[in-house]
DNA sequence: CCTGGGCG
DNA sequence: CGCCCAGG
């Protein structure tokens, strides 16, 4: 009252949450730690401090005042014994900060509240209903949102600034659309039932955000709730009813107590000027070299304006050219924030619209002089871990060229980096300007899908060193079966839809435009916010990786292979395309003589590529099949491989159509689609292997499929001589493991027949066609043999009496016994499905040797097919899965090997148990053995089934074989 | 069981 | 989009 702020319209008040935006401070400078001279870790004060004098620069409070919580036990503590428990104790940079800041503070004149056995919260929240009584407009300053129940007309938060841009204030609306809710006090009843893990208050189990908002907007309180159980469903209902009591107490625990004994006293809390020889001291201890300059009167360095402003970018801010006491190039401004939780990132609200561009501070900085990159490279090269993309021309990896680079290592700020696509040799320079960065080992380099960068920058010539982080193959290994492109990972991780591509170069088609078209001034946004956007996904997904502990599989398999297929697929496999040609034309003779024999046999002419037209010719025309026909489900003829192969026996013409098929098939996909799609420059075909599509684990390749290349038919097997070594000096050199899924198989289930025989180097087919026909193995005859092979096959696939008869065409009754009969001979192979499944069962995943998982949310489905079809996932995955795991142990370590021994030998593709190497002749004796060597100890499985791996070198594929 | 591509 | 078929 006894102030006469009379000049002031509104009387403003700030009460500072210290301990919150401490923390805050302190972990948004923890991955790239702030440290003095002296070694002292400056983050959590100079964060602190940033925040203060903006709120005082910019809001012009004419109150403030900051709230410690009391070191002593809060009541909470008496209610609750567990609340905060697991709350780790205060990191010690923290520690020895709190005096500095506490100096500061003081420096500043401002005061300090605390009250023994309260916390911060109560304190504020106190202070703010008794200043709004007497007519002040009061800012809770926090980045808590336990806060959000105190908010009122005159009552708001302030979350702290993000740099340099306006801060964001939560009023009522805010705080209503936020938790969707009807009235403020809502937020305890939200809070307390699903509770809060980081001050240990419980909540009701099986209550989250989401669950917590319906049921509130349905029964408005927690005690309302409580009272009509019997309306819950199920597990909810039981929930509720068992906890009841611990929902109560943690609507308690969540509420902030208003009552704290202690009054008001404005004219205590007045803004005064501060104690510029204390601050000059500190800031000097500290070495806040721009802090200085900015709070204190003609103290400090003066900023010196460098660089000229690029067209188009604001000049609002200009770079130091030296690295200075700030972690970021423009941070003067930087006030400590980030993504560091998902959820508190500046990102926004984990529900509610998706926030864009335009609705987050934000700053993207144009670098596009020598001056401006040169400043940007020293910033990078003092950081550990940098988020960076490439902006192209285009998709296709062999023509795409540079547009861009962009870089971030703080949320919400980022660089961009634009080439003069045009010219080429100074596209080169720009990029060799910033090699020292890509190739130095101590930089972590997080990119989405970084694959496709490394293999952009190695067309420029660099090859990027230091370990690598892709959030899209760290996503793949958290929701194998979910899409990982980063415009769904920002919308689902960040609450964030990103600029999207249409918007900057039009939709897909004619007219689309190419990043080259577009003003650099424009792509830097866009550009910016993909490097940022995967720095943020990247600190969300981490801590979900290490808590479901998939981290060590990320890194040690997943990220280190990026590097190996960017290099298989800049290498590419040499085609011999006039092979192919002449290949083409002699399928082509097979082909037009089939058709007329066809056509002969139908007494027509039609399409014999169209099922449809097929069927009405067989079954129609020439009416046979008689009994065997079968029909689709969308109506149509089944003309698939089993009817014809079935009719084959009594009609030609099926036999014909099988051959024709096979033909065709062979001449379309193949022979005449492969040449197309080599590349013109160096007469190689350059595939993409897709790292993060199947479910299991194992590499897909595309644009063309090598994986799918024939080799079981003898017109088929063809196609594979035109796979050739890149000149006269090196051959093609194919290591195949064999039989690498039932050497898992057998290992897993500890069978001591089929452990034996792979000890023994037996035919694994030969011994179980002895154990599953009951006879001495020197009488296993070829049949035999191949139907065991089909067993063990089917086994791996977790085999259906009903897919086993189909696959060697015997009856299901036969195919029954088949398994029966093998399971009586392998025990353990049985009990290993049946603990499969169970284990599938209880987890609702499966996983493999190296834990990547499998979720199987279908295994305890009531839809028999649907089940079976789960439980038959729950066996092949693991098997499956840990073979992929297995290679690409292999790969990595063979990549490995061959660049520390210089050789030229390189990798060229991967097909799932082989590997194919383009190698140089001489070198072929020396790296034989040790890549098998490589091979067969990528991993050691449990129980120590050896592995085998068979090596071969031809003048082509089919040779190598 | 896991894929990708061509065709109608 | 379903079918068919190439590979593992």
């Amino acid at each position: 009252m006894t102030d006469t702020a009379a000049a002031a319209p509104k009387k403003k008040l700030f009460l500072l949450d210290a301990f919150a935006l401490i923390y805050r401070s302190h972990f948004a400078f923890s991955k790239n730690p702030r440290i003095n001279s002296k070694g002292m870790n400056t983050g959590a004060v100079l964060g602190f401090t940033n925040t203060l004098v903006e709120v005082l620069q910019k809001e012009k409070p004419t109150h403030i005042g900051v709230c410690f919580d009391s070191a002593k036990k809060t009541f909470r503590h008496e209610q609750y014994a567990e609340y905060k428990a697991q709350r780790q104790a205060m990191p010690e940079d923290i520690g020895i900060a709190l005096p500095y800041i506490k100096k500061i503070i003081e420096g500043f004149h401002i005061p300090i509240l605390k009250m023994d056995g309260y916390e911060a919260d109560d304190v504020i929240g106190t202070l703010a209903q008794k200043a709004e009584k007497e007519g002040f407009e009061v800012f809770m300053m926090t980045p808590d949102k336990d806060y959000c129940q105190l908010v009122t007309e005159n009552i708001k938060i302030y979350r702290p600034a993000f740099m340099g841009n306006a801060a964001e204030i939560l009023d009522v609306a805010h705080v209503l659309a936020r938790f969707e809710i009807e009235r403020v006090e809502q937020v305890i009843d939200i809070l307390g039932l699903q509770g809060d893990a980081s001050d240990n208050i419980p909540g009701i189990p099986g209550i989250g955000e989401k669950t917590a908002k319906t049921l509130i907007q349905k029964y408005g309180s927690v005690e309302n709730l409580i009272a009509n159980t019997d309306q819950l469903k199920g597990k909810q209902q039981e929930n509720v009813r068992n906890f009841a009591e611990q929902g109560l107490m943690s609507k308690e625990l969540a509420t902030i107590h208003v009552n704290v004994p202690l009054d008001f006293e404005a004219d205590k809390l007045v803004l005064d000027a501060p104690d510029e020889a204390t601050l000059r001291e500190l800031f000097e201890e500290l070495e806040f070299r721009q802090l200085a300059a900015r709070v204190l009167s003609g103290g400090g360095p003066q900023r010196t304006p460098a660089g000229v402003a690029a067209p188009g970018s604001k000049p609002t801010r200009r770079p130091k050219l030296v690295a200075g006491d700030q972690a970021t190039l423009f941070g003067d401004a930087a006030v400590a924030s980030g993504a560091e939780e998902g959820e508190t990132g500046h990102y926004g609200a984990p529900s509610g619209p998706r926030k864009r561009l335009e609705d987050v501070p934000y700053q993207y900085h144009m670098m596009d002089t020598p001056e401006l990159r040169k400043s940007l490279l020293s910033f990078l090269l003092q950081q550990t871990e940098v988020s960076f993309d490439t902006e192209t021309t285009g998709l296709d990896i062999m023509t795409a060229r540079l547009v861009g680079l962009s870089f971030c290592w703080l949320p919400g700020e980022a660089y961009y980096v634009p080439v003069p696509t045009e010219d080429p040799a100074a596209v080169q320079g720009i990029v060799e300007e910033f090699c020292p960065f890509f190739e130095a080992a101590h930089i972590l380099k997080i990119g989405q899908n970084i694959k496709y960068d490394l293999t952009i920058l190695r067309h420029y010539g660099v090859e990027v060193s230091g370990q690598l982080f892709d959030t899209m193959l760290a996503h793949y290994l958290i929701e194998p079966d979910m899409r990982h492109n980063m415009d769904v990972l920002a919308e689902t991780y960040l609450h964030y839809s990103p600029v999207s591509i249409t918007e900057l170069i039009g939709p897909k088609g004619k007219k689309q435009k190419t990043m080259a078209d577009i003003p650099p001034a424009e792509v830097k946004d866009y550009a910016c916010e993909d490097a940022d956007v995967t720095l943020q996904l990247k600190h969300v997904f981490e801590p979900m990786l290490r808590d479901l502990g998939l981290l060590g599989l990320l890194n040690d398999v997943e990220n280190p292979l990026v590097p190996v297929l960017s290099s298989i697929e800049y290498e590419g496999v040499r085609i011999d395309s006039e092979a192919m040609t002449e290949y083409s034309a002699e399928l082509q003779g097979y082909i037009t003589e089939l058709e007329t024999q066809i056509f002969r046999e139908a007494g027509q002419e039609f399409n014999i590529g169209s099922p449809k037209q097929l069927g009405e010719v067989l079954f129609d025309k020439m009416d046979i099949g008689k009994g065997k026909i079968k029909k689709t489900k969308t109506g149509q003829y089944a003309t698939g491989e089993e009817i014809l192969s079935q009719l084959a026996t009594d009609n030609p013409i099926a036999a014909l159509i099988l051959e024709y098929r096979q033909l065709t098939k062979l001449r379309s996909t193949y022979v005449e689609a492969l040449p197309q799609l080599v590349n013109e420059a160096d007469g190689r075909v350059h595939t993409s292997f897709n790292q993060a599509v199947t479910a299991t684990g194992r590499l897909s390749s595309t644009n063309p499929n090598l994986q799918n290349i024939p080799i079981r038919t003898e017109k088929g097997r063809e196609i594979r001589k035109a796979f050739v070594p890149r000149d006269d000096q090196h051959v093609l050199l194919a290591a195949d493991y064999s039989q690498v899924e039932l050497r898992i198989m057998a290992d897993f289930s500890g069978d001591a027949t089929m452990i034996e025989a792979f000890r023994l180097g037996q035919d694994i087919h030969n011994s179980t066609a002895s154990k599953v026909f009951k006879v001495p193995l020197d009488q296993v005859d070829s049949e035999m043999r191949r139907k065991a092979k089909t067993v063990n096959f089917g086994i791996i696939y977790g085999i259906s009496a009903f897919g086993l008869a189909q696959r060697i065409g015997i009856s299901r009754k036969e195919a029954t016994e088949i398994i029966e009969t093998y399971f009586q001979e392998f025990p353990s192979v049985k009990q290993f499905m049946d603990e499969s499944i169970n284990r599938a069962r209880e987890l609702e995943y499966a996983e493999t040797l190296l834990k990547r998982r499998r979720y199987l949310r279908d295994i305890n489905s009531r839809n028999a097919t649907l089940r079976g079809y789960t439980e038959r996932n729950a066996i092949n995955a693991p098997i499956q899965g840990t073979a992929a795991d297995i290679i690409k142990m292999a790969m990595i370590n063979i990549y490995h090997w061959l660049r520390e021994e210089k050789l030229q030998t390189r990798m060229i593709l991967q097909v799932h148990d082989e590997l194919v190497f383009d190698a140089v002749q001489e070198e072929v004796a020396y790296i034989t053995p040790k890549i098998k060597e490589l091979m067969t100890t990528a991993l050691l499985l449990p129980r120590g089934v050896p592995l085998e791996v068979e090596v071969g070198t031809g003048r082509n594929w089919l040779q190598a074989h």
